[in-house]
DNA sequence: GCGTAACCTTACGCACGAGTAGGTATGCTC
DNA sequence: GAGCATACCTACTCGTGCGTAAGGTTACGC
């Protein structure tokens, strides 16, 4: 039957992405138990075992979408900061990079953080990335205040980096159930109390229960 | 054989009570699915049926550990807040309620945040809870803010509050990892940035692109 | 033109764990 | 101390879905 060659076939590297584009929308949109190999199989417009020869077990295949989409997260960010800016430009950019992406890559964003934080055998890759993070963003503040005020701590700097990742993943989370929502109105008002806020505790200023 | 009747019969009200305890652990520690009702009914030392007897199928059984968590932490969180204070006071008082409930039920945490917001039939619970949290954050700063500055948008209190609820699970979090680490320490830092930083936007500071 | 390797399929085995059937013992009431 | 309700158990059924065995088909090298 010439009519419709509706299969084509197709060298591994273009059916692997393939496949992680599916096994990434449908683990995002059914988490991942409820993601039935044979739903990406089918999502992929190819079988089962096809999945397996190429990707590996479930797990194996979760572990690569992780891997693909926090990767692209992360080029994405490291790609929008250009070191030799001042440190607030620098947070600036790598907000608005990463506000953009989630907002571009919703259900890469729903696999990275609303499945996996869970999952057992995957909050360790996960926690790891986070760790990057918030050992760049603690870093990177670190350079901008060390200079005029060495007298601060490092653990006060990574609570201060958790802080700004927590927030950011927050307001992501709101942003990927928002699709009418600018992302970078959104970058702009966290940076915004970010940077004001840590400016007016290096100028001395600080908060002490009784008033 | 009379010699240890190890298994006292014990009233419904309270066995249900040892059944959520032992729910808690085990889905803490092992996440919604992998956690079976045989290792739950184990760690209760009881029998599975009287789980199901009891709370119901393995769904309504999570369902109950999120409510009686979730209710616990904003109780807890309600009881430390004194209306008739200053709104620093009050949030200063709210977030301190939560580090020290966190501190100390590590697992209740775990449970309503890293497993339920992944699972798809519980994440609208959990959604809904922050939604209440977000809310009554954001009307708190309208409450403090809306005297002197009428001019503030609501969706910008509503930005800033997800921001602070973000961070301050995030802090969570890394609190639950760090048995050592002092709750109300945490608290004052999450205080510190947040409430100099909104002082300072009410200032009339705003961060621009291009410094 | 023909072998061979890569691509792709249908159809199954099998384990695991949710939920239940049916039965036993203990305490409480009158 | 008969009756009844409640606490509790052992031992099963059965669906679901991961992972695979064994076999077809297309392209490409020589």
């Amino acid at each position: 039957m010439p009519s419709t060659p509706t299969f084509k076939r197709l060298p591994r590297a273009v059916r692997e992405q393939q496949m992680l584009d599916a096994a990434v929308r449908v683990f995002s949109r059914r988490g991942f138990h409820a993601a039935s190999m044979d739903e990406i199989a089918e999502d992929a417009g190819i079988s089962k075992p096809m999945v397996y020869a190429y990707l590996g077990t479930k797990e194996e295949l979760f572990i690569a979408c992780l891997h693909r989409e926090g990767t692209r997260l992360l080029e994405t960010i490291a790609g929008a900061v250009d070191p030799a800016q001042p440190a607030d430009e620098r947070l600036w950019a790598g907000l608005r990079a990463f506000f953009g992406f989630v907002g571009a890559h919703r259900d890469g964003w729903a696999v990275l953080y609303r499945q996996a934080r869970g999952e057992r055998p995957f909050a360790a890759e996960v926690t790891a990335m986070r760790a990057r993070m918030v050992e760049v963003v603690a870093g990177m503040l670190a350079r901008a205040v060390r200079a005029e005020h060495p007298e601060v701590r490092a653990d006060e700097l990574e609570t201060m980096a958790y802080a700004l990742v927590g927030a950011a993943e927050s307001l992501a989370d709101w942003l990927a159930d928002h699709p009418d929502a600018d992302p970078d109105r959104t970058a702009t008002r966290l940076m915004n109390v970010a940077w004001l806020g840590g400016a007016q505790l290096l100028s001395g200023s600080v908060w002490r229960p009784g008033s």
